[in-house]
DNA sequence: CACCAGGAATGTA
DNA sequence: TACATTCATGGT
C-alpha cells in the first residue's frame, strides 16, 4: 500500500509541482481561512480575508473584539456568513483562552483534535486542516476528493473519514511537509479531472 | 438555467 | 449508524 500511495504522490507532484498551500501568511490567518473555506471556493475566501485585513481584524484578537453583525458583513463573500461568524468567534475565543498557536503546539495532535472537535463549527476536516497547516502537526487531511480517489482506485474497504486517514498515516512516514503537499495535490488534481470533466483523459493517475 | 466550492450542524429513522 | 436538509456567495 505504501508503494501505491507514493506512486500516486510522485505522479501528482511530477505533473503539478509544489502547490505551496498556506506559506507566507500568519498561522492565525490559516485558522481563520480554514473556517471560511468550508464548502466555499478559495477565491471567495480570499475576498473575505482581504476584508478582515483591511479592517485590521484578521487575527484571534480582532475576531474576538469585533461586533458579530459587523463581522458578518466583512466575511460575506465567503458565504454562510451567519454561521461562519459564530464559528470564527468560537474558534478565536478557544485559541486565546488556551495559549493561542504557540501554546497549543506544545500539546499532542490527538489531544488537540479532540478539543477542536468540541468547538461548534469545527468538524474533522477543519480540525485536521488546522493541525496540519497552522500547527505543523503530521496529520493527514481527508476531504471529499480524497475519499473519491480512494474509492475509485479501490485502495480501502472502509471509506469513512478516519479509516482513510489511517490508510495514509499508517502507510507513510508522519511527515508534515509530505502531508501538506499530498493533500494539496489531491485537491489540485480533482479540480481538473473529477469535477467538470468526468472523463480522465490526461489525468496523471490514469492507469494507476 | 443548474451546479458546485479546500464542510458542519441538525434532524430523522 | 446512515442519510437528508440547511446554510449563502460568486464563478462557470
Amino acid at each position: 500500500m505504501r508503494d501505491k500511495l507514493l506512486d500516486i504522490y510522485d505522479k501528482l507532484l511530477e505533473r503539478y509541482s509544489n502547490q505551496h498551500w498556506w506559506p507566507a501568511v500568519t498561522k492565525e490567518e490559516v485558522v481563520i481561512g480554514a473556517i471560511l473555506t468550508q464548502n466555499t471556493s478559495w477565491a471567495n475566501v480570499e475576498k473575505a480575508i482581504e476584508n478582515l485585513k483591511q479592517q485590521g481584524i484578521c487575527s484571534f484578537a480582532g475576531i474576538c473584539n469585533i461586533d458579530t453583525e459587523q463581522l458578518k458583513t466583512f466575511i460575506k463573500p465567503a458565504g454562510f456568513f451567519n454561521q461562519k461568524a459564530e464559528y470564527l468567534k468560537n474558534t478565536a475565543e478557544f485559541f486565546l483562552e488556551n495559549g493561542s498557536i504557540n501554546g497549543l503546539k506544545k500539546q499532542d495532535a490527538k489531544t488537540l483534535r479532540e478539543k477542536f472537535l468540541k468547538i461548534k463549527g469545527i468538524g474533522k476536516e477543519t480540525a485536521d486542516s488546522i493541525l496540519l497547516y497552522a500547527l505543523d502537526k503530521p496529520v493527514f487531511v481527508v476531504d471529499a476528493y480524497t475519499k473519491r480517489l480512494i474509492k475509485r482506485h479501490n485502495l480501502s474497504k472502509n471509506t469513512d473519514y478516519d479509516s482513510i486517514q489511517r490508510l495514509f498515516e499508517e502507510n507513510l512516514e508522519k511527515d508534515t511537509a509530505l502531508f501538506n503537499e499530498f493533500h494539496a495535490l489531491i485537491v489540485r488534481n480533482a479540480k481538473e479531472f473529477c469535477t467538470k470533466k468526468p472523463q480522465c483523459r490526461g489525468c496523471p493517475l490514469e492507469g494507476v
